[in-house]
RNA sequence: GCGAAAAUAGCUCAGUUGGUAGAGCACGACCUUGCCAAGGUCGGGGUCGCGGGUUCGAGUCCCGUUUUUCGCUCCA
């Protein structure tokens, strides 16, 4: 484990020195968890997500592809249940360094003087017999109508104070109540803070008028109400898939391991409508295409695992993560949900509006159950770069660092160089790379020694070197060199598109 | 958020009991060589993460802070 942690460091710092990942506002001391994207990582992360939505809507007849709005209404995120979900006021206990919320501790406590009230009440039940009004004797017993009373009281402040988020009085509470640790036992809590987990912002330009909105947290939600209008506008039948690629922001607690868990990030989500009743066919049909696509890419299957969820969340009734092995472990990469028709229905009642789907094969209306797919763009960026990254000892014992990515990812395609500086071969290489360059990005390279320029371009993954040399002058051949194996070989300059192009798609 | 470690040139790092900032690589120019990285000459680049304090003097000691990594925690 000591030896992965070294390889995520020389992962991390590979990133910077090679223009791939930069941590944001560097010269200002960064901003915690945001990252930016250089000129290679720029390449490769826009590489990922056209091979994802070629994958799912350029192959799909029934996919499309929208681009919805990062700012959307606010009652979206009622309706989603992001906004009562995620504003727990939260508490931390100092000795055993778990994490509460507030209000479950204080409803804990509650419940323990409920159930003080409960055995009072069972006794008097058995004392009395038959004769036995539990109205009467809870509302007339002194003990229990004290219980009952400081429940009411606790009741009062805590929501109150909540109400008027005033955080300080609801520790305070927590402190006066007694209330202790469940597991260290003691009562040596933090202020009890309140985290949302959306980003707000005012829109509006007069501060009288501004309303606050968030910045989504999701894309998904982008989907779900433009479904009718993509639907109706698309002729589309169900079953049919909504796709979309784009920035969501969530203010994590704590965000780390570099660009894993970010505060602004990119996810490339589908959601699937579906007939209700027909939702775990499509759930292990996407299952199965998903992890199919992760493993067209060369990587090894042992770096996948499937995680099934047993604790399912509040608008699920299936759901699967597709886990990969970074060097810090088996973590989530992409999420395969069976959202039913929660979100759909949920929209319906707070905006007012019908979002059925007439079925013209059964003659009904309904609403759509939803299969989504979710994967982290910038994940599966990390999965890749980690994936790739290789320290190689080659036979002379020197080592080479070499970024291993599947050449259909990779930033660069191809890096034309003339073998020497002089007698007209870089005017030659200048000639082939102008050709090249409008159908691959390419890279021209003259300065210090060939093989030096190949190491560079191995650093930067790039999968092919087109080396311009003596020859090239009278046959008009050039040698392309591969990445991974360092063989080259004797190609015609009228050949190099059409084979780089089928060794970049595998055809 | 708690705890631990780290931060010196673009990168990797050295810097002695506190005494005026170094190396290698990289970068730029020129020369040389020419198929798997480190030939020669010259050159650019650092208020040692930031802010205080102790001291005649701080990269070095102390306090705070920011960022990163790790453990715990959290994770729609």
């Amino acid at each position: 484990m000591a030896n992965n942690e070294e390889v995520f460091k020389k992962v991390i710092s590979h990133a910077k020195e090679y223009g791939f990942v930069f941590q944001s506002s560097e010269i200002y001391d960064g901003l915690s968890a945001v990252y930016d994207y250089g000129q290679y990582g720029a390449e490769l992360k826009k590489n990922i997500r056209e091979y994802w939505w070629k994958a799912m809507v350029q192959f799909n007849e029934n996919i499309v592809g929208i681009d919805s709005a990062i700012f959307m209404h606010p009652t979206i995120w009622k309706a989603s249940g992001h906004v009562d979900a995620f504003n727990d006021p939260l508490i931390d206990n100092k000795d055993s360094k778990k994490r509460y919320r507030a209000d479950v501790l204080v409803e804990d406590f509650i419940a323990k003087i409920e159930d003080k009230i409960e055995k009072e009440v069972s006794k008097a039940a058995q004392r009395f017999g038959e004769t036995f009004s539990r109205e009467q004797y809870v509302s007339t017993n002194p003990r229990v109508v004290e219980y009952q009373t400081k429940i009411d009281t606790i009741k009062t402040r805590f929501y109150g104070s909540l109400e008027e988020n005033n955080l300080d009085d609801i520790k305070l509470l927590i402190e006066e109540l007694g209330i202790v640790c469940p597991v260290s036992g003691t009562k040596n809590w933090t202020d009890v803070r309140q985290f949302n987990l959306m980003f707000a912002t005012q829109m509006g330009s007069t501060a009288e008028g501004a309303d606050t909105i968030y910045l989504r947290p999701e894309t998904a939600q982008g989907i779900f109400v433009n479904y009718l209008n993509v639907q109706k506008s698309g002729r589309m039948k169900i079953p049919f898939g909504i796709a979309q690629t784009g920035k969501a922001f969530r203010n994590e607690i704590v965000a780390r391991q570099f660009i894993f868990r970010m505060r602004e990030f990119e996810q490339m989500e589908m959601q699937y409508f579906v007939k209700p009743g027909t939702e775990m066919e499509w759930y292990n049909h996407w299952k199965k295409e998903r992890m199919k696509w992760h493993l067209s890419l060369g990587i090894a299957a042992e770096k996948y695992r499937f995680h099934d969820h047993d604790k399912l969340a509040h608008y699920a009734n299936a759901a699967t993560d597709i886990e990969f092995e970074f060097p810090f472990g088996f973590k989530e990469l992409e999420g395969i949900h069976s959202r039913t028709d929660f979100d759909l229905s949920a929209h319906q009642k707070f905006s007012n509006k019908k979002l059925q789907y007439f079925d013209p094969e059964s003659n009904e209306n309904y609403v759509p159950y939803v299969v989504e797919t979710s994967i982290g763009l910038d994940r599966m960026f990390l999965a890749i770069l980690c994936n790739s990254f290789n320290e190689e000892s080659l036979e002379d014992g020197s080592v080479r660092v070499v970024l291993n990515i599947p050449p259909v990812l990779a930033p660069i395609k191809a890096a034309v160089m003339p073998l020497v500086k002089k007698d007209g071969l870089p005017e030659k290489a200048r000639e082939i790379i102008d050709a090249l360059k409008i159908d691959f990005m390419c890279q021209y390279d003259e300065k210090d020694a060939i093989g030096r320029r190949y190491r560079r371009q191995d650093a930067i993954g790039t999968p092919y070197c087109i080396t311009v040399d003596y020859d090239t002058m009278n046959d008009n051949t050039v040698t392309i060199r591969e990445r991974d194996s360092m063989k080259q070989e004797r190609i015609a300059i009228e050949n190099i598109s059409g084979i780089i192009q089928s060794k970049i798609t595998g055809k």
